[in-house]
DNA sequence: TGCATAATTTATAACGTTTTAAGTAGTGGG
DNA sequence: CCCACTACTTAAAACGTTATAAATTATGCA
């Protein structure tokens, strides 16, 4: 069908040109040491002319390295927040690497995923990037066994340990909570996903420990449907807020959720930031501009997405999975700042 | 370093175990006609117990198909509404698919893209699909050329038809007019992308129809950097709504513009909806539950994404690039219809 | 039975790279 | 002048697949 018009040099090209044979083109190229410093140069030179670059399947073929970094695209509108930051972060951090980045979109349920077996079976790539970890969580287990190189984003609670790169959830829902109390509210709630991701542990830890120590009586977690779409959350904070002793204070983690509850409580006729107060981890930084204004407290994941990528090359250049871990810490508004 | 326990079945070893050749088993397995019937079961049925899947390094070399689609990602914050649902829809379109969805961040500058470059040169993929066109748009003039497949989001303006998937914001933008100055808007403003953009020209265009068929006095068009971030978009709100002669009626295509609009009509101490009415393009689907509400128009970027994704197939599968473009439809909310 | 023809299958050659083992010079020492 | 050694280079094999041409077996028909 298609074919280009003139073939592309290959490293036979180049050794016909230069006098040389194949293998030493290809050490030439690779730097090889054991070289002559004076082919070495004029095989690049004649390289460069000709616009030569090296061919993936071949050099794949026979290393055996695939150059390419997988990312596990999780389900649902979450990646509307995540996604995208993540994405940009690791397309960056590989940008003057050898490695591509290619999106996987997993599809599979909650069990040991089809889509990483596929990854690690096919070799699709020579690592992968994934989120939403859980404690005792199948998809690490797995890679753990099959010795895969991976980063996730999420700490799990295997005993195993592995490389990851982790929000400070925490501090995140400790500071916020605090936040809340301080500024006068006085029934709290957090809201967490339904799925026990490891996050939620860490949410609900942080939150308790600011309950605890300022004795404030009401306090509840509320499991809801963090992922789905913002309507959805929307009808579900409808419900929290008219119940008896609704809270008046919330928990946020997550814009989506942000957005949600400001329209929640605005339906209801109430005041954000007077009736309900909110506190809301922002992640896409859309959220500095949605009116009215309330407190919230900063997650990078831009920077998430260039740590994994980091780490996970680490990784696959042999250094080992227990030294490459790193928690970001929550970012907090100097406006909002509170004496713990 | 890392070297599987059990090295992978090749066709070679289904091939010893059906005592047949390997290309016996190339063709059974690519079900070729010529094949027994016979054969090719019994050696379907031993790739299956042996977990046999094709090398895509091999195939890849001996093909010189790579089973990529190319994602160029358009550079600066822009991606936070259009990225993930176009994601998203390629990958789903690539499911059931031999194609892979390999994301390229562009970050070269106006002219012919580098990126664009390495990937024809170094065949990093079967074709690839890209946004955000100009009505000379050197990428595709360079794609042309180069006979390359790939689908566009949104047309260009060249004599050489090439296949895309576009947005009809003539109507958008005709629409939204019509809804403002319906509901009593008198001076009216369209936010444009500094960059020329071809979508630029077509909101304009359905801009002034509106305008024109109403004969409405003050119509401006105001060039800003659409795809900065809300904070800069609100800086320069401000500056619009606060001139001399400020429009009452705003339509913003895009959510981050619809956002940062309402920020900064209410930082001014103004009612969104009544001293200045706006009209929004709902891209990523959050706008719905900001308050206050304002009507919106909607575009369907996952379906754009999966458009794109098939009629890339069928092109790299032989399909005239002419036959395969497509024009989506504005989503009009019913409950603002108004009467042409 | 013999022979052309069709129906399968096989052997072989690529694809472009890296790597291993085997070369060939060039150098210095005896 | 030969040997051993270093310094560089090459020839050849391999990675797993597909495609081409050749070979084998089966089938049909006289």
């Amino acid at each position: 069908m298609r074919q280009p018009k003139n073939k592309r040099p290959t490293q036979r090209t180049i050794a016909e040109k230069a006098g040389v044979s194949v293998g030493a083109v290809s050490r030439a190229l690779a730097n090889d040491p054991m070289m002559a410093e004076e082919t070495r140069r004029l095989v690049h030179r004649i390289a460069q002319d000709l616009g030569y670059v090296p061919d993936r399947a071949a050099q794949r073929l026979r290393t055996g390295r695939t150059n390419v970094i997988g990312l596990i695209l999780p389900p649902h509108d979450e990646i509307l927040e995540f996604g995208t930051s993540i994405v940009r972060g690791i397309s960056e951090a590989l940008l003057d690497s050898p490695y591509h980045l290619v999106v996987m979109p997993d599809f599979s349920g909650d069990g040991a995923d089809d889509t990483i077996r596929r990854v690690v079976r096919n070799q699709l790539a020579d690592g992968v990037i994934l989120s939403r970890t859980q404690p005792q969580d199948a998809r690490i287990k797995y890679l753990l066994e099959a010795e895969f190189p991976f980063v996730t984003h999420g700490r799990s609670e295997l005993a195993t340990p592995h490389s990851y790169v982790d929000y400070d959830n925490a501090q995140f829902a400790c500071h916020a909570a605090r936040m809340l109390i301080n500024s006068g509210a006085r029934k709290l709630a957090l809201l967490l996903p339904v799925r026990k991701f490891t996050f939620a542990s860490h949410l609900q830890q942080g939150f308790m420990t600011a309950v605890r120590e300022s004795g404030v009586a009401h306090a509840v977690i509320n499991g809801v449907n963090i992922d789905s779409d913002a309507k959805l959350l929307e009808s579900e904070l409808r419900t929290l807020l008219t119940q008896e002793d609704a809270p008046d204070g919330l928990v946020l983690p997550g814009e989506t959720s942000g957005i949600a509850a400001l329209a929640a409580i605005q339906d209801l006729g109430l005041v954000p930031g007077k009736d309900v107060r909110i506190v809301v981890k922002q992640t896409a930084g859309i959220f500095d501009s949605i009116r009215p204004r309330t407190p919230s407290i900063g997650e990078n994941l831009l920077e998430a997405g260039q740590l994994m990528a980091q780490l996970l090359l680490r990784q696959i250049a042999g250094e080992p999975a227990a030294d490459l871990q790193y928690v970001q810490p929550a970012i907090i508004d100097e406006r909002y700042i509170v004496n713990p």
